[in-house]
DNA sequence: CGCCTTCTTGAGGGTTCTCAAAGTGGGTGG
DNA sequence: CCACCCACTTTGAGAACCCTCAAGAAGGCG
């Protein structure tokens, strides 16, 4: 139960440096994010980078927050890769959003500390706790980093609203083309790779679980786009061959993620 | 084009009075909103009742908003009913969130006020058309508003998740039903109507846009819940036998909306 | 009465699911 | 270094869900 809640296993001698440098990183990618989408003074840039918070671990395949949880800080990505998902009476499971790092996975749960979702890490995953009450300082001491917090949500829900649509209306193929496409935007921006080139480590049932199918359904829709000529996989890595076409299939336009500062 | 912008049309002799009446019934009706989830002070309530607004009058099946969009104001629902959409390159629509009175339906449009989604009255609907300048002036000065606003808007974020997982792994019935479940509560705590009897003035088109399939199946589906002795209609007018069973088959939970303020 | 929208029914086909099993690759212990 | 194990990926076959196309009822309105 709370073994995968250790602060930093593993590494040997530099904990506190490290600790120290992973936490500045990470602030740095979220400001960075934030800067993608609003328009912030200096002294708001410090504030930010300056927020504290618990720097943990978890390992693979454990939840990071459990659903119902009652939270008093937000988490944000430092490494890794983690998904918001809802789980069903019948213990089947839906991802909602997916989060890479410098993304506050669960910035909404500054206005509302009950969790009605889980946090799961796809992989190992470093995350940085942020206290709400740094965040909620901030938000009412600076009108500007409230509107850019909400602004971050609305990004979420902006991206939550375009999924609705994929799975309301797309074929399996068809959203995970475009779920590609979205990550490739993503990664790019946050300096994580090309569109057109970038490594997803996630395994196909987790796949599924983002795309509302089977894993059997989902390796046959995988297939379909690579006999397309769309895109080549090796192991996790993720290659876009056409991105023109790839965009095409899948109906993707980024303007939904917001990337127009306002 | 612009024929569906004409203020009040309609009402002979007490169009102002009237347009008065509306503005402050459905800002109240805002308040009470807002008020399930956030604790706000006596002037914090008195600034929301004073917010401007232009009274406007949409017909049934024209667009409030149209898709891209800029808007210098949010949509406040004073009557009626409203569906926020995505449009997709083959013509197809699917419905992201329903507004009813009361709601904002484009609060998020305060932060991001270049439109992705469309808004469609789905019957006669009157709104309230709330400057941008006044909301953000609001939520610079008063903290207690601006986390309320920001609270709402995570309010509609959690319908989509929720949304979302209904998407991707329930079938249209159990989806139809849970968007039933959704909407008694919704229209009973707004005061229009109680859970297991209202009216939802949506044609079983506009029901299958929401719940991503035709309506022919729709319509399968809806007999499907009937001939299990869950529902009646009669009209528009929902009435649900046995809640506990309507809500066993959704699988539905009401914690996702959030009416405990925190 | 006639027109229009909405609701309902039917039949055939495509997508996706379930269940099952075989192939692949990385790690671990002998 | 090899054998084994485990997680992951791939394949197959039949069934369930949902779609498309089409046409017939039912209800509101001029």
């Amino acid at each position: 139960m709370a073994d995968g809640m250790v602060e930093q296993t593993g590494q040997p001698a530099p904990a506190v440096t490290a600790r120290c440098d992973k936490s500045s990183a990470a602030l740095e990618r979220f400001l960075h994010r934030l800067d993608l989408r609003s328009r912030l003074g200096d002294s708001d840039r410090q504030a930010i980078l300056a927020l504290p918070g618990r720097l943990v671990a978890h390992d693979a395949h454990r939840d990071i927050v459990r659903p119902g949880q009652l939270l008093d800080y937000a988490t944000l990505i430092v490494s890794g890769l983690a998904a918001r998902f809802d789980r069903l009476a019948d213990g089947s499971r839906q991802t909602t959003a997916i989060h890479i790092p410098g993304d506050m996975a669960d910035l909404h749960s500054v206005p509302v500390p009950q969790a009605g979702w889980g946090i799961e890490a796809l992989i190992d995953t470093d995350v940085l706790e942020v206290p709400h009450t740094a965040l909620r300082a901030l938000a009412e001491e600076r009108p500007t980093i409230a509107f850019a917090l909400w602004r971050d949500s609305i990004v979420d829900a902006s991206i939550l609203a375009k999924w609705i649509s994929a799975l309301g209306r797309r074929s399996a193929a068809q959203r995970l083309a475009h779920f590609y496409c979205e990550m490739g935007i993503r990664f790019e921006q946050a300096g994580l790779g090309a569109r057109d080139d970038f490594v997803l480590p996630m395994t196909q049932m987790q796949l599924a679980e983002v795309l509302g199918v089977t894993a059997v359904h989902l390796n046959r829709s995988l297939q379909s786009l690579r006999a397309q000529g769309l895109i080549r996989t090796e192991g996790r890595r993720l290659q876009v061959i056409d991105v023109t076409a790839l965009r095409a299939v899948a109906d993707f336009d980024p303007r939904y993620l917001l990337l127009d500062p306002a």
